[in-house]
DNA sequence: GTCTATAAGCAGATAGAC
DNA sequence: GTCTATCTGCTTATAGAC
């Protein structure tokens, strides 16, 4: 009974890598063995149901460290005034995305023939980011049915930013978005535009 | 010597259905040929470089729509005001896009293994559209490089809302944005929320 | 738990008749 | 300009040895 050639955490950070660089389509057997290091036989004796299980755990996985760099910051300090948990979590953003550089899978498997396959737990990824701000802007006073509104635009401003990085190679306007969020998210209408 | 069957305008908007439909690695060959009534040989008899041609005539082809639909209005009546021509703009974005129900071909066409591929013309596409926009500002006395950043923002937003309506079912916020687009170019710190 | 070998199917692409 | 038939390679997935 051989040891594992790596341990489960790290297959799974190395197959988040391939399923953030080549999509989920892209995300061949071929590739995904050859970055972590195991056979074919060996990924299917992780992953049973092969690639959509694959894909399913690299969300999963992926989340966790969302949970930890962008919405925990987010909650944990519930003390802490509102506009330093949002700059928190905007350098957890930063961090998440490697400053634009990656892409996100949200958006990755919500688009194509893998759209349908990971509608919910992608939807219910999003809808808990989106909560997640809409609470903290809630505690600054903001009407609920408003702080949903901004917090649905603030994210769909860094999917578009994340978007426009990729499509036009540069990551200024993602992090330009990333600078302003917090005044932007508290109070839109004084927002400077540096 | 038959006649073709369809125009080729015809078979080329039933090319950009598959592609937005199914994305670029989704867009087999066996689903173009259904979705044209076209032979695969056909397909070759057009596109000699198979689905590399055909995702580039794709992209101009889409391009021409989109120029039609969404920079004539914001140049044409230069003699307009600057916002009756962002107005004009975001109705005609609701249309290339199905109101968020169809996604932009550029997104699609950036990511994944396509990304590399297709850069060029996806990048000047984009760079075109955020010109254009900056343009129509800057004729209202804005400041160049401030113009430009409001562009990007603004096409960053829509791709993003773009994303949004795919990931979570709703075109909402979609619709919400394009709504308040020409304030929010024109004048972002008087913009209502509605 | 990992491997080699292999199956079965579909991808993109081509040849050549009509 | 369209077709049928075919080729090659790569895809996911499985079987079974160690």
């Amino acid at each position: 009974m051989p040891a594992a050639l790596l341990p489960k955490h790290e297959v799974l950070d190395r197959l988040v890598g391939v399923f953030r660089t080549h999509g989920y389509e892209g995300a061949t057997l071929a590739r995904l063995s050859k970055a972590t290091g195991l056979g074919r036989a060996s990924l299917y004796h992780y992953f049973p149901n092969g690639k959509d299980d694959m894909a399913r755990a690299v969300l999963v996985h992926a989340g966790h460290d969302f949970e930890r760099l962008v919405l925990a910051p987010l909650q944990d300090g519930a003390a802490q005034p509102s506009r330093d948990r949002l700059v928190a979590m905007a350098d957890g953003l930063a961090e998440f995305y490697a400053a634009g550089t990656q892409p996100c899978l949200l958006a990755l498997l919500s688009s194509g023939d893998a759209g349908p396959v990971f509608a919910e737990p992608v939807g219910d990824a999003l809808a808990r980011w989106i909560g997640c701000i809409a609470d903290t802007l809630a505690a600054t006073g903001v009407e609920r049915s408003l702080a949903l509104r901004r917090a649905e635009d603030a994210v769909g401003g860094i999917q578009g930013a994340l978007i426009l990085a990729r499509a036009s190679g540069s990551t200024a306007p993602f992090r330009r978005l990333l600078d302003g969020l917090p005044d932007r998210l508290l109070n839109p209408k004084h927002h400077s535009e540096g």
